[in-house]
RNA sequence: GGAGGGGUGGCCGAGCGGUCAAUGGCAGCAGACUGUAAAUCUGCCGACGAAAGUCUACGUAAGUUCAAAUCUUACCCCCUCCA
């Protein structure tokens, strides 16, 4: 079934365990960061960029895709790798994050209570999901079989089962019945799959559950007595830090460890250690690439100018007269030739190049860190990798 | 020389008798951001003060009024049109 795909282990540490996971368009070292071009671009980087920054994989987004400029669209085109010029490794996500986003704002607006404007989501059902498009207002009707016909055009390797991403505010009743309906779903999405499967994909199961122990493990045990490739972990991860470990800790037990397995949205340093600590394989997050349309740059412990934050906001006025790079030992493009200063002031006087170039310097810094992470597993030593970083 | 319009906080620009330390926007100073409705959003932004509050402010100067950025008069600038 996913005679094209495999995942080997190369070594492991305690949990943490480093793979190889192959796809119809190359290898992937694990653990691995997927960047976020959820509309068919990393936002402001090229390819050449990302080929240049060792980048391994890139996400695109159904709903998004979907909306706009249409899956049959892309398909005509040649496909998404080839329309968008990435040969690289690719993942669809479903478009299920998207119930969650597009109905109460951010994780972080959610989890603070502060109200996000017009919801453009409009009802949920067991047959999908209706949204009002975020483009033209139309309505959008978003099902499991919908969506993976839609990554089936996208032509993705990894594409991703169609689940409802719950809200850490919702009660317990509902994040179960949530669940067992993302779980409807997802075996929608699976026989979907399998309909038409010419093996140049490969399908993610999710698990949901909330922040409930309980229903964590029966969505893991779920997602692994099904036939998917790879397991992702979704939904809430709770409001803390603790909660998040707590969570994700809980869903690994009751998983199919031979998968894959990729924890949804995650992408803070920190979270990254101790999701690989619980053998977590993949990441992704918008965070390291829209931290630095903002300003923020990744930077080593000994470059912090805040010792809880992992990055520095080069929008600060004590910038302005910083002639050293974002990071002295840096070898990317934007180290080795742009200061801190220039960047400063590229920021306040509204040059595009700021965003690329932090956001290559944060790309490069990204995958620098899974590749020390690598080495800390095969050699045996994470715990020492991990304690220069956290 | 004649006619008209205007001078408001760092800038632009509302307000046109009390509820105005004065809407907005920009700039400035911080913060947030975790399967991207995000080059976005939030807060602060006359001075002193932690705050309550006090003081100084809508070209300048005199007035009218219980009360003036808002009304009157004079003066100083600016702009437009006519000679």
């Amino acid at each position: 079934m996913y005679r094209n795909f495999a995942f080997t282990p190369v070594g492991s540490h305690q949990k943490s365990r480093s793979g190889i996971l192959k796809t119809p368009h190359g290898n992937i070292e694990t653990p691995a960061f997927i960047f976020c071009g959820t509309k068919a671009s990393v936002k402001g980087i090229s390819p050449q960029q990302l080929y240049e920054t060792k980048t391994q994989i890139i996400l695109s987004n159904t709903y998004h895709l979907f909306s706009y400029p249409g899956s049959e669209y892309i398909k005509e085109r040649g496909g998404l790798h080839k329309f968008m010029g990435w040969d690289g490794p690719m993942l669809t996500d479903s478009g299920g994050f998207q119930i969650f986003s597009l109905g109460h704002g951010s994780v972080a607006e959610e989890i603070k209570g502060k109200r996000s404007g017009i919801s453009t989501l409009i009802n949920i059902d067991e047959e999908g999901a209706l949204f009002k498009s975020y483009r033209d207002g139309s309505l959008q009707l978003l099902t499991p079989e919908k969506s993976v016909k839609v990554q089936r055009n996208l032509g993705a390797d990894f594409i991703v089962a169609f689940d409802e991403c719950t809200p850490y505010h919702s009660d317990k009743n509902y994040t179960e019945q949530s669940m067992e309906r993302s779980h409807r779903w997802e075996k929608r999405s699976l026989e979907e799959f399998v309909r038409k499967n010419d093996f140049s994909q490969a399908i993610y199961g999710i698990v949901q559950g909330g922040v409930h122990r309980d229903l964590r493990k029966r969505s893991a045990e779920f997602v692994s007595e099904n036939s998917f490739f790879a397991t992702a972990i979704g939904g809430t991860l709770g409001s803390t830090k603790e909660q998040m470990y707590e969570v994700v800790e809980t869903a690994m037990e009751g998983l199919d460890l031979s998968r894959p397995i990729h924890l949804l949205g995650i992408g803070g340093i920190c979270d990254i250690f101790n999701g690989v600590a619980l053998g977590i394989d993949t990441f992704d997050c918008v965070h390291p690439t829209r931290i630095a349309r903002h300003g923020g740059a990744l930077v080593k412990p000994q470059y912090r100018d805040h010792p809880t934050r992992e990055h520095i906001n080069l929008k600060r006025s004590q910038y302005a007269s910083d002639d050293s790079p974002i990071e002295s030992d840096c070898n990317c493009s934007t180290c080795s030739n742009f200061s801190r200063a220039y960047l400063h002031y590229l920021l306040k006087a509204n040059e595009l190049l700021a965003l690329s170039s932090i956001a290559v310097h944060n790309i490069c810094f990204m995958n620098k860190l899974m590749e020390e992470i690598r080495a800390g597993i095969i050699a045996g030593d994470l715990n020492y990798v991990r304690g220069k970083w956290c």
